[in-house]
DNA sequence: CGTTTTTTTGAGCAGGATCAAGCAGCGTGG
DNA sequence: CCACGCTGCTTGATCCTGCTCAAAAAAACG
């Protein structure tokens, strides 16, 4: 397996930095080239944010997209009165930007800490020029998107308080990665704390706090500790989070 | 005026059932030229749907999208336990159609009588991949539908029912055209039932006349009859609507 | 007209918000 | 080392918005 990889460095002439980079497999840069990749791979830096850094107007004023290699981004609307609510949750290795669109009126706030590979606008969108399939890629994780938020608006709309803190748990269950199995156990890390989480799902904190202790109490989950829980039977989340998504 | 029309018919070659087509200018067939028009028109049928009427699996059998031409197209998901909520609203000259990605699981239904002209899936892929600039009309599609979604997930998360109420009308009052103004007050029609007002905004239907009722006492809109409403200000109904989308 | 569907209005209830207190973790400084 | 403050989480008591149940009024339709 490692002499494979050797190989590929030598042959396919893919850059060091995207060698082993979640992002060229399953994200935008999978479209590209190896002499692509070389090209845009000459302008990329990579970065590190701590939580609650503001990604996007930094990314705005810097004239960068970005790829997220690892931590989660949490997309937020605030209005003037102070009301928050988180929008969307972008993971590895989703991509950050709106090429040839102007920008919409989220900000994308680190939530955990986050590791980005960024790239000037120009570069990108002359790479985007001459090759289609990138551009479809970003497409296809746009309607990702808006299929999630289709999702999260049944979710807020209809479900419950407890459905709605189980259905975010299985969210985070089923899109981070599986964090460990023990005895078919899943054991998750939330990227969000308490109030976030509140600010996700349209609750207080209060009510957030309140139906983690009721699925506790329904062993639906185990809380290890404020961040990380033990799920013993995904099927039984599935069902506390019910309607809409399964 | 009208000679330049004349003229466009004869010296561009633009199809006679794509003249005065709204999807020809501010639709995804803006971007194709007058022989591409020609190509794809050879293929497209026109057709009127009755309210309730579903859309989706019928152009899915058939296998064709299509672009709305009038009327307006509810997109909602429902629940095994009957819980339904309305996920969005399309207006002429939105496209309808997932070009060269899986269909999502919302079902597209008639609200209003509504005029589609659809066309097989193969040519429109076919002209899609020789002009990338009907995709990316397409994309921008997408990412403003993506927007529409975030705000509402605002709405559905953090606003009043009072402010719900008013934000629909006021999404009506900005995206349905004007349908007439009179001493700079909009006469606008709902092309939703309270049942679907209430589904759209994850209320009951008893709530959202309530709320109509409450705004009608305080002057923010006049009933004329259930689906149409005058709104002697925008500005107050925007207040009204508040917080999120400004 | 009578029948059905849709909307409005009323009365009572409850789920989640608000207000308030207590607790646990954690870094800071005495 | 512990007192202290700070932040984040939990729990309790009370309140209120929007839901449920019920009925009447108003349109739509044959």
């Amino acid at each position: 397996m490692e002499t494979i990889i050797r190989k590929d460095i030598h042959n396919s002439g893919i850059p060091a930095v995207c060698q082993s980079c979640e992002a060229r497999h399953k994200g935008v840069c999978g479209a590209l080239s190896p002499e692509q990749l070389q090209r845009l791979s000459k302008h990329t830096s990579k970065s590190v944010h701590e939580p609650n850094t503001d990604l996007s107007t930094e990314a705005a004023t810097a004239g960068r997209y970005a790829n997220i290699l690892s931590g989660v981004v949490k997309l937020t609307k605030m209005s003037r009165d102070g009301r928050q609510q988180i929008v969307g949750l972008q993971f590895a290795p989703d991509f950050m930007g709106r090429p040839f669109a102007q920008n919409t009126d989220v900000e994308a706030v680190a939530s955990t800490n986050v590791r980005l590979c960024s790239f000037p606008v120009s570069v990108l969108e002359e790479l985007l020029e001459e090759t289609p399939a990138m551009e479809r890629r970003i497409n296809q994780q746009t309607m990702a998107e808006l299929d999630e938020a289709r999702d999260w608006l049944f979710a807020l709309g209809r479900k419950s308080a407890q459905e709605k803190v189980a259905s975010f748990i299985l969210l985070i269950a089923t899109h981070a990665d599986p964090e460990r199995v023990v005895d078919q156990a899943l054991v998750i890390e939330l990227p969000l704390k308490r109030a976030d989480i509140a600010d996700f799902l349209g609750l207080t904190i209060e009510t957030v706090s309140r139906q983690i202790t009721n699925l506790r109490k329904a062993e639906v989950l185990e809380v290890i500790d404020r961040y990380r829980m033990r799920i013993p039977n995904l099927i039984v989340l599935r069902k506390a989070a019910s309607a809409g998504n399964g």
